[in-house]
DNA sequence: CCTACCGATCGGTAGG
DNA sequence: CCTACCGATCGGTAGG
């Protein structure tokens, strides 16, 4: 073997070449945070898992604040996507209450998912250390599927299909009737094995919808209760 | 000055004789806790702030977590009170929606005031730490105001006030329709100026009240929506 | 010569 | 109950 070789198998190990220790420390950094969290994880785990020094960690970022800055918010966009579906499916549904239970579905799976309870209790529990990432990250993430989904029951108001005062008011309680108390419960119970299955996620969220809607359906426009 | 007046100005000062000694601990505990998390509070800042030398400390205490433990116990008995009033207030009302609002507008303030807020920071961050001190607070304190509510819906649906197919769901319902949103910003937010005042709180339990009536009231037992 | 990175170790502080 | 101190480990930086 070659100087040559030994040089190019030092290069592109354990994660390739110069371009991707960025993300091999930011991988890294996350799943440690997310498992251990901020003061629990220390700058050299989080190279030593990245295969990285612990210089290179400060050759990129000033200092462990920074790094966790950078991994909370790459860890994010999920937000944007299920805001932009709330858009479309729910512009002139055919069904509503089949396009809501979708959404709503979606909505709390995304919301109680291991590595969504886990950054949420990272940054609710450094919210004192870093109020401003915090906040930040409230407006970035829930905020924008909140805004998308007032924004869609206003135009569903307008259209006839709901009898909606308060927008913004109205995107909480649909939020909060589909997904409050999983999410809640989940935020303080670590995962086990009794986490609940999807089928049982659904049925709640079901019923959220289907209490949303006796609450803000026009009258008419839906069955009040179906029968059990 | 004698010996003994030094000494008996050393057992009175700061926080009284002996029997106080584990109060002014976990007093001073508790205040450092909630402001700067687990790891962010040091043994020794607790013995200064308490008065005492941090040998006093491991005197009474195993070691740091089971301090913490005590802590976390010893802050948790509002719960008890507001399940209480739940079942006293809404056995026979005369007015039900006024006898909601009333409860839901306590219920808001209680979740949001920053005390509870910062202990649950503090139990949903080290989760992953003592994840069954979280589980244990979790039934201890919302578990019993939830119980409590549920037997209350129950109890309202056998006397045809309201139609409650599943007490826990609708429990759960309520909750989050009341004081869901406040309470996930409220974990975000570190307290700052803007935060909500309670005549605004007020609003949003009983738009939230509104709601749940819509959804869970018998045909005709309350008007539909009052004029705005 | 550069960028990217190494092994070794600094001063301070943690829980006990 | 205090001062003094431990083995271990922290975030951050030295020279090469």
């Amino acid at each position: 073997m070659s100087p040559t070789t030994t040089k190019l198998a030092i290069w592109t190990h354990p994660h390739g070449p110069f371009a991707n220790t960025r993300t091999a420390v930011i991988d890294a950094a996350t799943t440690l945070f997310l498992q251990s969290g901020y003061p629990g994880t220390s700058m050299d785990e989080i190279a030593d898992a990245a295969g990285v020094s612990k210089r290179t960690l400060y050759n990129n970022w000033a200092d462990k604040e920074h790094l966790f800055r950078t991994v909370v918010l790459e860890a994010s966009p999920v937000a944007r996507q299920l805001a932009d579906e709330i858009t479309d499916e729910l512009a002139a549904p055919d069904d509503l209450h089949l396009a809501l239970t979708s959404i709503a579905q979606r909505q709390i799976r995304a919301a109680t998912s291991h590595r969504l309870v886990k950054l949420r209790r990272l940054l609710i529990g450094e919210a004192h250390r870093f109020p401003d990432l915090a906040a930040e990250y409230y407006d970035l993430a829930p905020g924008t599927v909140m805004a998308a989904m007032a924004a869609a029951l206003e135009r569903l108001a307008r259209q006839g299909s709901l009898r909606v005062d308060d927008p913004t008011r109205a995107a909480e309680h649909f939020a909060f009737l589909v997904l409050g108390a999983s999410l809640d419960r989940a935020l303080f119970t670590v995962e086990a094995d009794d986490d609940p299955p999807d089928e049982r996620l659904d049925t709640v969220a079901e019923d959220g919808v289907r209490a949303f809607l006796r609450a803000y359906a026009t009258d008419g426009s839906q069955p009040t209760r179906p029968a059990p």
